[in-house]
RNA sequence: GGAGAGGUAGCGAAGUGGUCAAACGCGGCAGACUGUAAAUCUGUUCCUUCGGGUUCGGUGGUUCAAACCCACCUCUCUCCA
């Protein structure tokens, strides 16, 4: 079983690679993955990471969620360069509801083997010098400063007190899951590496358990979701790839996809489906264009079901096929014979009306399939479908009362 | 608290009284080529009613004229405590 995980890409770094194994074939371990409620919905990081935290549970390790609802008062510095904004406390616990409702979407909280979900603000509430005299006294500042991840924290200067609170607070939420749970191992991106080693250490010193095998809690990470540029993936012109439906649209989120680079096809399969590793090399060997497709809707079905991955594929391959199906995505405006300059803004295919000039001049738009090249076009038709450069397509019906 | 260095368009970085809407690089967008991929080449990248308008941390001031000079404020960094 951790060699399929291993074999798929998931297992970048490990405390004790051999152990964690043992964990995994020959027991059914509790163990715990953190998100941090910093935004209203998931990225498709998160996501990634929830992926083997569905994959583990499958395998009937027992899963805990932990809502990090007061971590995310304080914010990881983890490979920042800069201050993250501090978080209202109204905007954290708002943020908490919606993050849970999506984790409880991807990861099962029903059946024989259900997830917990759990805030570490349950157990936060210490006061400030128990705190530091149970667990800050464990922690040496040198050693903490010469970590990777306060390395862009420290080379931009100013890095906070505060900052280097919160890795004593996720050490510490290890060890409490340790105590309270049984949990024996955390996952998480690799850029969450020096949190978790700094969890097992600490649960190491705290016990003084440093000679007595069997007793440790271990770390795994997976690599970051990034593409073959080296970029983050997730990140589009129009922000984050969310994966809430309200955030970034199911079309959208399938494009992301689709448009993704030829390289990345295979480990993205890998990750967001459950073929065979041998079956997913020969689909890529074979036909790559037919494979992408193949990812694209594995990963939307994952995230957003399969019958909206069957719609939006559907609707992806009429739309570049030169067909305009009824379920584009529409824009419904209330103007009739307005310039196709105003129109652009106001459905908000361009953010100014310079924008939409420079596009028309540099014959970027196409409306009905004919290429627009007259800044004072008006259009005076129902609806149209308007087109700019290869990949945005909307539909605009005008004359609609809003 | 003291001393010094800084804050320029999405980012990095020039510019230090008029010729600056501000070089250059990255990123973004569009065009050509393609496979809704990459690479490459070309154009473009504050807003505009195309007259102009509003930008260079903030607020005042000097000047015919300020990103550039002065004062105060503010934020960041480095060194000292």
């Amino acid at each position: 079983m951790f060699n399929e995980l291993k074999e798929r890409g998931y297992v970048y770094q490990a405390t004790n690679e051999e152990l964690i194994k043992k964990m995994i074939n020959n027991e059914k371990i509790t163990f715990y993955l953190g998100i941090d409620p910093t935004a209203d919905s998931l990225h498709i990081g998160h996501f990634f990471a929830l992926t083997l935290v569905r994959r583990l549970q499958k395998m009937g390790h027992h899963p805990i969620v932990l809502i990090g609802g007061a971590t995310a008062l304080i914010g990881d510095p983890s490979g920042r360069s800069d201050l993250r904004k501090t978080l209202s406390k109204e905007q954290v616990e708002y943020n908490k509801k919606e993050v849970i409702e999506l984790v409880k979407k991807f990861v099962d909280v029903d059946g024989n083997n259900p997830a917990k979900i759990v805030d570490n603000v349950s157990w936060m509430k210490d006061n400030y010098i128990d705190f530091m005299r149970k667990v800050g006294v464990h922690f040496n500042v040198n050693k903490m400063l010469s970590t990777d991840c306060y390395k862009k924290r420290l080379e931009e200067g100013g890095l906070t007190f505060l900052e280097m609170g919160y890795m004593l607070m996720q050490a510490y939420d290890f060890v409490h899951l340790n105590e309270t749970e049984g949990c024996v191992l955390q996952v998480g991106g690799s850029d969450q590496w020096a949190n978790m080693v700094a969890g097992t250490e600490l649960f190491r010193k705290m016990n003084n358990l440093s000679n007595i095998k069997n007793k440790e809690i271990e770390a795994l990470t997976c690599p970051l979701l990034v593409k073959a540029d080296g970029e983050k993936m997730g990140k589009t012109s129009s922000g984050t790839l969310w994966v809430s439906r309200e955030k970034t649209t199911v079309y959208d989120f399938y494009q992301m996809f689709i448009n993704s680079y030829d390289e990345d096809v295979e480990r993205l399969l890998c990750f967001f489906s459950d073929y065979p590793v041998s079956e997913i090399k020969k689909m890529c060997k074979e036909d790559i264009i037919k494979a992408k497709k193949v990812m694209a809707f594995e990963v939307t079905k994952l995230v957003h079901g399969e019958e909206e991955a069957i719609k939006v594929q559907k609707l992806s391959e009429e739309i570049f096929s030169g067909n305009n199906p009824n379920n584009m995505p529409t824009v419904k405006i209330e103007d009739n014979n307005i310039n196709v300059i105003d129109l652009m803004v106001k459905t908000n295919l361009v953010p100014s009306k310079s924008e939409a000039r420079r596009l028309i001049e540099q014959g970027g738009i196409i409306i009905d399939k004919e290429k627009i090249m007259d800044t004072n076009y008006i259009v005076n038709r129902k609806e149209i479908v308007i087109q700019k450069g290869k990949k945005t397509y909307i539909k605009v019906i005008l004359n609609e009362k809003i």
